[in-house]
DNA sequence: CGCTAACCGAGACGGTACGTCCAGTCTTGCT
DNA sequence: AGCAAGACTGGACGTACCGTCTCGGTTAGCG
């Protein structure tokens, strides 16, 4: 199993021989990522990333179990470190500001590719595991930290599973974005008014 | 454009020749079914399709353009007459049982179909438009239609967009069930709640 | 056995309700003839001879019993008609410009279809048949009519078989002519002077 | 261009990367040449000869441009080395021996394929390419040295064209063993008499 | 002059082969 | 040992064609 391509490594049997190229990791990662953009998911073949990458395929199955595990690994790689979020402003405010992010995020190239993963993930349940530990729930926990620090605030009550209030605010976003509807800022609002109009029944009676 | 599959069917001129054998047509979808629920989506071929109907290849692509259309076209076939809408109790009523029967859906054997098929179309335009016009606009215009009524019953206020109630519902039990995670009738209730509590604000105030 | 499209109208029974068309049997062979040398031999399909002539391939199979049949007797009607063997001048002279006919055949276009239907008997025993009863045999005949001549009018010796006489000059020109060699008037010329002079021996002793 | 799958061997350059298989090669060919044999030249398919080589048929299009050229190729690697021609005696005696050779080649099952492959190359310009150069030229070089060796030996005379006289004395025999006519030494040597007598006009006269 | 058998065009169908493509593995020699 | 190059197996894909099979409609020529 080498899932996400670290060599075991465990911790004794230092490696002896030509360690391996780095360099070679992220030529075929870039590359992978280049060609899901360019070609969309299925239309990418292992030959190709080979050839994009100068490298050759056995190098690609050397390091990962197969094309799906190299998909997601680009995924993972490219989108690793552009999470911006925001340090400033009111939890509810940072909340709201995460929620406009995912519609601009869902319709932008990375969240193309981010669909295609989660599409893909349907077929291979080892891709799922991967995604769901590495892609799904970092993110997931993002989203749930700033819900907790409103409900620390006091700006939600305390009853409330922010995992619920997550999910709730993501889910009828990526249903659109899977059928290619709209999905635009102003949606986006409607359904963060929305969620946080049901999770705060305290306003209500008198 | 043979898409669907279906007979021109423009009221007049009778096609000449010998006409499509219905009883071909039905094997075809009856076997695709079977297949697709015993190994999975990727996993049928359309050899497979065609000894398990009893047919030869060239049929199926006569017909059909490509595998995706017919997959598609066998969930339609099977699905088509499962829909058992409540008629009895209040729109409210009827709205909240509808959205448990879309958790039970989503887990049931047809709902993975229908989720490998959600993913298919991602790659796939022609398909896309196939599947959002037989399956999903036709099971989003059911909801909308008890929305619909639970508005002019006056149940829920009217600057309500029955579209974006049905999103909300829908939504967050579709994702989970992408990502695998549990889902059941008392998920199903509390978002339901939810939803409801943040379509109806007025209610509460004062 | 429709082999050469005759109904067999043995005898009895005088055929019933309505009779064949002459004409369709005449569009369809024009049309396969046409075909052959546009396209040649193996790049003639079923479908493309009924679309050429304006019949079904159902009507094809009724009256001869595989393609190869059609093309026989494609070629067969075409040529049927076009062996206008010299009447005047002595046997040899006559049996000189049979063997000159020869080469000027083998390079036209109707000796093209001649050469192709020499081969596809080869995977087709029936169409042997035929084509040795039909077209070969009359054939050879002709020519081995005009050597009779020859000797009966003491210009060849008595001793020879008239068909060993034809193939010497027709089988150097059928080979030559399978490879896309050249072959011309020259040609044919030597040949029959080379086995002109090998069939009279007995001139030169003394 | 693969045509017949030869390495380019252009000295210098050696190829970089897993070199081809010659035990794959060669199964392939064998494999074809049986199939050959037993089932005829049209039947004979692609995965058949796959299955019977234990191969893939990726295999056999990386180094074959098509089904045909295997064929060819399969005659040409199992026919290279059986041309055992007579050393001993005088060319007049060897000539009268290859006659007879053809004779008995034409009605052996390597004739058979000969024959075959002489009508398959009517209608693949490609293959007739590689059948004149590999197989035709080669052996009517063979004959050609004879009819030279006589000459220059003052057995035949000197205005004789060598390639005229072995497309006398094979010809006939060719046309008679498309057709299924009776051919053997009895007509080869006829035919090698007849030939002889028509090409050594000097003979006559007192 | 109408009946009826047989014809015919259109085209669906089963079967079979083709040649292409891709995933993933294996082999060779270079670094 | 890592690695590039690339051969190889296995198997699906979608196309093409053969010869058979319905359909519905048409056309002799007997009654």
């Amino acid at each position: 199993m080498k899932a996400t391509a670290s060599r075991p490594s465990g911790l004794s049997k230092r490696p002896t021989g030509r360690p391996r190229s780095e360099k070679t990791r992220k030529a075929i990662l870039k590359a992978t990522f280049r060609l899901l953009k360019r070609n969309g998911f299925d239309n990418v073949s292992a030959q190709q990333i080979a050839g994009e990458a100068g490298v050759s395929t056995a190098t690609l199955y050397r390091w990962w179990d197969n094309k799906q595990a190299i998909l997601l690994d680009a995924y993972l790689e490219t989108t690793r470190d552009i999470l911006p979020h925001e340090k400033r402003g009111s939890p509810l405010a940072r909340l709201r500001t995460y929620t406009l992010r995912i519609a601009e995020f869902l319709q932008s190239a990375n969240g193309t590719v981010f669909l295609r993963l989660l599409s893909a993930i349907q077929e291979d349940p080892a891709l799922r595991r991967g995604f769901y530990e590495n892609v799904f729930l970092p993110r997931r926990a993002e989203g749930c930290a700033i819900v907790q620090d409103a409900i620390d605030a006091g700006e939600l009550p305390g009853g409330i599973q922010p995992d619920f209030i997550i999910n709730q605010l993501i889910g009828p976003q990526v249903l659109r974005a899977l059928m290619r509807q709209e999905l635009n800022a102003k949606y986006a609002r409607r359904i963060f008014d929305s969620v946080m109009a049901g999770a705060s029944p305290k306003k209500r009676r008198s």
